[in-house]
RNA sequence: GCGAGGGUACCGAAGCGGUCAAACGGGAGAGACUCAAAAUCUCUUGGCUUAUGCCUUCAUAGGUUCGAAUCCUAUCUCUCGCACCA
């Protein structure tokens, strides 16, 4: 066991060894930076820009933690690698700093969230220049500065003018820890975001964004982005866009909505169900009724509090009954646990035979069940999908295998029309596999032989009938599988026979026919009887329609409701309006007022910013409520009196667009001046957590879109390129934290080992997207190898280059520049260590071919390799940095060392001989090459060469002569060899 | 349930049809230097054994191929998102 103790002290004696003393030249070359304004940029339109973005950050009192130092020194590296690639490259910084947890803090430790904000941002931007970060410091934004939330609030009147804000009666999240309301995307899980206190329902009169209007956008705009998958998949799941019917249903002469995607099964309808938090619920309770409800609803409050998810399904009838508009029967009315009271009108029509949900709460409730889908049993997909795309294989005898989940199989076959056998009954034995299984099976059945495999498909509709059986069940599947018969055999079955398809699931006929035995029935039966179809089908059980297929019944009921005007199509969301409202003070005022008169009136553009007052009371509720005199106005319409909106928005405001300030972060006269704009935007790589997916990654692509369609951009998508940077762990996996004792301080680890071997170790433990585990003793390898640079420079002598040294510098800039370009730079540390151990070893190295190894190394540990640079005299004037240097090229000639010029058939001729010389007693002997060496080899001239006969044969060659599979050791440029 | 991504030597982690017993790092072991340690440098780190050799390995089982860690199929298993969305 390697104890705390032991690795502090060989920490410590490690760092005695330090060649130099990592804090002197990193605050030497830090300070020289920002004298000399290096990472400083401007509008330059003879040059390409790079926009590189970090998220930024909400400065905490805590300062930086090692993910923030991953974060950055990731966007770093970047940052500088385009810049010595010659690109304008804008880098900037600020702070997210209004929110609440900034005025929780405050309140914690009795001071105005504006003093705690002032010094957190200070001690980050302290921190952040110790990391050595390139940013273009003189960009700087803050969002609680008012020169900042100023056009937030313009923003906010823009789409106030548009009519994108609204106040609306709603229930909202809210959450009775931070006092606040909270968006649907801080509320996921029922959780409050921040405090994890879980969310109660109000109803309140609130403020909201139409983000929905821009949904589609959000969708289409996807096409176009160069995200993670898994981003684009959860922004997609997030809006939920479904397409379906809404259909009116009677209740007690009053039309309710109900929305559908599945109109087709509006036949078997059985009973409704409305959420048990649907604020029109008492209407539909009839008095016999009451009762029973109100004991639903206050156990339903009991259970709640305790575990709202894994919740099973339940409801209790209202009294009432709708009316199925198609059919005219009447159906009761339940409330239910399990339908969500603000998507899609709050009430669902319930088809236990086609839905799972609706068949296990029929099952409960003892309600009928009514069949209106057919399924189908002839194959749609699977089978004939792999004809269409692959119509070759048509010689195949076909086996369906049914496995059940008793591990019994079966095997089916059909060749001729209508000519069924079942083959297998009993269990799968020992220690075999399906596919042995059948083969055996099959064997013994016909008496072919020589069966050989082709492939095996999944069966959509096989899968389909069991994919509804309750998890125990699982492991039941059904394949396909072909096997080829050998040429022999295929001879013997005539051209009839030979047509074989058609086998995909047993019919109840087919059961019956098959003569199968009783255990598949009782799968089946069971089947039948525990989940709802839900797969497609054909009508039945619904006059005027019968026969159709589902889809197309999808849409003729569909028609036939809107001709009667009992329904539409309508397009659903998951996503809903933006509720931007918060009652707290630490954010940007709404700049709107409320006049008895005029109602809503927005406060005039000339009149912003809307400042926060100072002088406000913290404690109970909302502290903008506490300052009279900031609330008592003018209505800027009428001139009568108003009071302010005492809501501040959402702090997800102010970073959806903070990326376009940064063009032009100190425009005093508006948002932006749209030419630099222009220039700078969209972000060209922008870092950030996955966290953010459904959040600030949805809300700043929406703020775009809208700028946009103001005419103040150009773009509708921010950030084409986008990446998330992996986790940071302590060395237990688990996160780092104060209270587990596993965190590892980043400026700690800076003061140990130097900034530079941070860097290097940060990268080079994992892949970015990937993150890690720290290892104290693995940041120890990267301290290694920055030494062995800082030893190469003390015994550096100029010269000439070995060839391997050329070969290997070549390919290291090659591979260094692209993995730099995909973000793969675990893989360029590993270049550099290969790259670096070699020049180590050399006696002497071209003062070219150092000068570009140091640059590769730039980016990664900027600090040491500025040191070289000047030390080496790169830099003589003291401004001709290598952070401004240009990067490398390759020469593609010098990728490898250059071949000796012996052909294909001298090397072998010289390898065969080495083999025969040991076997003098040999006389033939035999060759297996490439196919493609076949026409450069003669067969004639080897023999010559070595003095035995000599046969050549191409290594797929079927007929070859090959008693030792020697074959199957060759590899091209060397044959493989049988001696005889 | 839906979606995404994995399982590689003692550990972390590359490789994604032939040049693979498998990069790189950590750890371990041996040696050089040293009075001694640390650092540094060299070597070893699947087995047999010392060979331009054989055998066994890249979750498991099959398959395709002259040739599979890499492709196909099934199975097991892990991690991570999202979920009563009608």
């Amino acid at each position: 066991m390697v104890t705390k103790k032991k690795v502090e002290q060989k920490i410590e004696q490690k760092q005695e060894s330090n060649k130099l003393d990592f804090s002197v030249i990193e605050k030497k070359w830090q300070e020289a930076w920002e004298k000399s304004r290096v990472f400083e940029v401007s509008e330059d339109l003879k040059r390409k820009k790079f926009y590189v973005l970090e998220m930024f950050p909400y400065p905490s009192g805590a300062g930086i933690h090692m993910g923030h130092a991953f974060n950055y020194t990731i966007g770093d590296i970047f940052a500088r690698f385009k810049r010595m690639n010659g690109f304008n490259v804008l880098y900037p910084m600020g702070y997210d700093s209004l929110g609440l947890p900034a005025e929780n803090a405050a309140i914690k430790n009795k001071t105005h969230p504006e003093d705690y904000t002032h010094k957190s941002i200070a001690n980050f931007i302290k921190q952040q220049k110790t990391l050595g970060l390139s940013y273009d410091w003189s960009r700087q934004i803050n969002t609680a500065n008012p020169e900042y939330y100023k056009w937030d609030q313009w923003i906010f009147l823009k789409m106030f003018e548009k009519g994108l804000v609204y106040e609306k009666e709603a229930s909202v999240n809210w959450c009775s820890s931070c006092k606040t309301i909270i968006s649907n995307e801080q509320a996921q899980g029922g959780k409050c975001e921040r405090c994890g206190t879980k969310i109660e329902i109000r109803q309140m009169k609130q403020l909201f964004l139409r983000i929905t209007d821009y949904a589609d956008r959000l969708l289409e705009g996807h096409k176009k982005l160069n995200w993670p998958e898994k981003t684009i998949a959860m922004q997609k799941n997030w809006i939920g866009k479904s397409y379906g019917t809404e259909i009116k249903f009677g209740i007690n002469g009053e039309y309710w909505n109900v929305f559908t995607t599945r109109p087709d099964t509006l036949f078997g309808v059985t009973f409704m169900v409305v959420s048990a938090q649907h604020p029109k619920l008492d209407k539909l309770v009839t008095k016999e009724q009451r009762k029973e409800v109100d004991k639903f609803l206050k156990k339903l409050k009991s259970v709640s509090e305790k575990e709202l998810e894994s919740l099973e399904k339940e409801g209790v009838f209202t009294g009432s009954y709708a009316i199925n508009p198609v059919t005219g029967d009447k159906v009761p009315v339940y409330a239910g646990n399990f339908v969500v009271a603000d998507y899609a009108g709050g009430m669902v029509m319930a088809v236990p035979a086609h839905d799972q949900r609706d068949f296990e709460f029929a099952k409960k409730y003892k309600i009928k069940i009514k069949q209106v889908i057919e399924p189908l049993y002839e194959s749609t997909d699977g089978f004939d999908a792999f004809h269409k795309t692959e119509p070759k294989i048509d010689k195949e005898v076909v086996v369906a295998i049914i496995k059940n989940p008793k591990n019994l199989k079966y095997l089916c076959l059909k060749w001729k029309k209508n000519s069924w056998k079942t083959f297998v009954s009993g269990g799968i034995e020992k220690d075999e596999d399906v596919l042995t299984a059948a083969r055996r099976e099959i064997e013994e059945e016909t008496g072919y032989t020589d069966l050989k495999f082709i492939k095996t498909l999944p069966g959509k509709v096989h899968t389909r009938i069991y994919h509804n059986l309750k998890k125990e069940n699982r492991e039941a599947h059904m394949s396909s599988i072909y096997f080829e018969l050998n040429s022999d055999k295929r001879k013997e079955i005539s051209k009839e026979e030979n047509e074989l398809h058609e086998i995909l699931w047993l019919t109840d006929n087919d059961v019956e026919k098959l003569g199968i035995d009783e255990d598949i029935k009782l799968i089946w039966a069971q089947f039948k009887q525990e989940t709802a179809y839900t797969g497609e089908g054909y009508v039945t059980n619904s006059p005027g329609f019968n026969g159709l297929n589902n889809e197309e019944a999808k849409k003729k009921i569909t028609d036939w409701l809107i001709s009667k005007k009992l329904g539409r199509k309508v397009v659903n969301y998951k996503l809903k309006d933006w509720s931007v409202a918060r009652q707290r003070y630490w954010g940007t005022p709404i700049p709107l007022v409320h006049c008895d008169k005029c109602g809503l009136v927005p406060v005039p553009e000339k009149d912003l910013p809307v400042k926060l007052p100072e002088k406000v009371k913290f404690g109970e509720g909302n502290p903008l409520l506490t300052n009279k005199e900031w609330l008592d106005v003018k209505c800027p319409k009428c001139g009568g009196k108003a009071h302010r909106e005492a809501n501040t928005m959402d702090t997800f405001v102010n970073s959806s667009w903070y990326f376009l300030r940064y063009c032009d972060s100190h425009n005093t006269k508006e948002i932006f001046d749209k030419k630099k704009v222009k220039y700078w935007m969209p972000i060209d790589l922008y870092i950030g957590g996955a966290e953010h997916a459904c959040m600030h990654l949805i809300y700043c692509r929406f703020y775009t879109m809208f700028l946009h369609d103001l005419g103040l951009i150009d773009f509708d998508e921010p950030a084409p390129r986008l990446f998330h940077q992996g986790m940071i762990n302590g060395y237990d996996g688990q996160r780092m934290s104060k209270s587990k004792g596993n965190g590892v301080e980043p400026l700690e680890t800076m003061k140990k080992y130097g900034v530079d071997t941070t860097r290097f170790y940060l990268m080079s433990e994992a892949s970015p997207d990937k993150g890690f585990n720290w290892n104290d003793s693995g940041i120890q390898g990267s301290l290694r190898i920055i030494n062995k640079v800082l030893t190469i420079l003390d015994n550096l002598k100029f010269g000439r280059d070995s060839k391997e040294l050329e070969v290997k510098l070549n390919n290291s800039i090659k591979s260094i520049t692209e993995q730099i370009e995909n973000l793969d730079y675990r893989k360029s540390t590993i270049e550099l260590r290969e790259l670096f151990d070699l020049i180590a070893q050399q006696k002497e190295i071209s003062k070219e071919s150092f000068v570009s190894a140091i640059k590769l190394l730039a980016p990664f540990c900027p600090h040491i390799a500025e040191e070289i640079w000047q030390k080496i005299g790169m830099n003589k004037s003291g401004k001709d940095f290598i952070s401004l240097a240009s990067w490398p090229k390759y020469d593609e000639k010098k990728l490898k060392l250059q071949e000796d010029s012996l052909s294909i058939e001298e090397k072998m001729i010289g390898y065969v001989k080495s083999i025969t010389d040991k076997f003098p007693d040999k006389k033939n002997v035999y060759l297996y090459v490439m196919p493609f060496e076949l026409g450069k080899i003669k067969a004639e001239r080897i023999s010559k060469a070595i003095g035995k006969m000599v046969d050549i044969w191409a290594v797929n060659n079927k007929a070859k002569f090959d008693p030792n599979n020697r074959a199957s050791k060759a590899r091209p440029g060397m044959p493989g060899v049988y001696l005889e």
